[in-house]
DNA sequence: CCTACCGATCGGTAGG
DNA sequence: CCTACCGATCGGTAGG
C-alpha cells in the first residue's frame, strides 16, 4: 500500500509560511532561520525542499501573476459585452485575487524588486502586460463614449492604484466581505469614469 | 573669520543619498558600505555624522509626515470654504509633496515598517491621524450633500491609495507636470465622489 | 531532516 | 575621515 500523499506538500507549506514572513518583514529582512523556526525545523533542512530563498519569491510572484491574468481573461472573455461591464468584472476579479491571498498579493506588489535578473525584467514585462489590459479596455470605452477620462493610461494607473492598496488594509475578519469590497470599489471607480 | 557653512551639510547629503538607495533597493537590503561608497567615503566614516542606520530612516519618515501635515493644514485652513474645494486643495498639496520628493515619499510609504519600537507605533499613529483628516473632510462633505459615497472611511482609503501609487510611476522628466498630475487626479477622484 | 560548518557580509566601534 | 577590527548573522552546503 502506498502511504497517502500529505494534504499539503512541505514545499507548499514553506511557500505559504515564507509568504507571510516576506509580507510582514520584507524579503530582505526575513532570514531562512526565521522561516525554518516558523516551520519547526532547522535552517539547513529547508534546502532539501527548495533550492534557494529567491526561488520561493520567484514562485510567489509569478504564481500571482498567473492568477491575475486568469481573472482578467475570464472577466473579458465576452468581447461583445459593454466595456463598463467588462471593466467592472475585471475589477471584481482583481479584488477577488487580492482578498483570497492578500499576503501573496502584498509580496507580488512590493517584493518583486528583490528578484535578480533576468526574472526581475520578466516580471516587470508581465506586470506591464497586465496593466495594458486595463489600459486597452478603458481606451475602448473612451472611444465608444461609454467612459470619460482625459487619458486612458492615467485612468488605468489610478484605477489599479486604488485596488492595489487593498492588501495593506484588508482583514479577512473585517465587516466588509470580499464581494462587497469589490462591488464598492467598482462603483466608486466607475461612477468617476462613467459619464 | 568663520569659514562659510557648506551649502548642504554632510548629514543632509547622507540622508539624501540613503533615501535614494532605500527607495531603489529597500532599507534592509541597503548596506552602510553601499551608502558610504555612493558618498565617496569609507563605511566607518558615516558614524561621525549619524548614530545609526535606523536614525536616517527615522528622520526621513517623520520629516515627510511633517510635510504632509503642513500641506493638509494649509489646504484646509479656510474652514468656511466648500468641502469640495478643501478636498481638492488637500489632494493637490499631497501630490505636491509626493512629486517634490518622490524618493523620500516612497520610503515614507513603504519602509516605515523597518522602524523599531516605539518609533514604529508613533509613525503609524501619525499616519492614522493624517488619514483621519481626509476621512473627516469627506464625512463632512457627505453630511452636507456636497459629496456622495457609501462610506467616508472607504472613500478616504481609496482616494489616498490612488494618490500614493504616484511615486512608483512618477518621473520628474515625464510629460505631465506635478500641477497637471495633481489636477487630473483631483478631477478623476472628485468626479467620482461629487454627485 | 539534523549537525556542523563554510565564506561573506552585516552594523557598528576604537583609536588615531 | 581612515584603518583595522569586533561579534553576529547571513544564505547555503556536506555528510550522514
Amino acid at each position: 500500500m502506498m502511504p497517502s500523499a500529505p494534504a499539503r506538500s512541505r514545499k507548499t507549506q514553506i511557500d505559504h509560511t515564507a509568504t507571510a514572513l516576506f509580507r510582514a518583514r520584507g524579503y530582505a529582512a526575513t532570514s531562512m532561520r526565521e522561516l525554518a523556526t516558523a516551520l519547526g525545523l532547522e535552517a539547513g533542512s529547508l534546502y532539501s525542499h527548495i533550492k534557494s530563498k529567491e526561488e520561493i519569491l520567484h514562485r510567489v510572484c509569478f504564481g500571482l501573476a498567473d492568477e491575475f491574468f486568469a481573472g482578467f481573461d475570464s472577466a473579458t472573455a465576452d468581447a461583445a459585452a459593454p466595456v463598463a461591464t467588462q471593466l467592472r468584472q475585471a475589477i471584481e476579479a482583481h479584488v477577488r485575487v487580492l482578498t483570497r491571498d492578500s499576503a501573496a498579493s502584498a509580496v507580488f506588489l512590493h517584493e518583486w524588486r528583490h528578484l535578480s535578473e533576468p526574472a526581475r525584467t520578466e516580471f516587470l514585462a508581465l506586470r506591464d502586460r497586465y496593466e495594458a489590459g486595463f489600459r486597452t479596455l478603458i481606451a475602448r470605452g473612451l472611444a465608444t463614449g461609454e467612459l470619460h477620462a482625459p487619458d486612458a493610461a492615467f485612468a488605468a494607473l489610478t484605477l489599479l492604484a486604488s485596488l492595489n492598496w487593498l492588501p495593506s488594509w484588508y482583514r479577512p475578519d473585517g465587516k466588509l466581505s470580499p464581494d462587497e469590497i469589490a462591488h464598492r470599489l467598482a462603483e466608486q471607480l466607475l461612477s468617476g469614469l462613467a459619464g
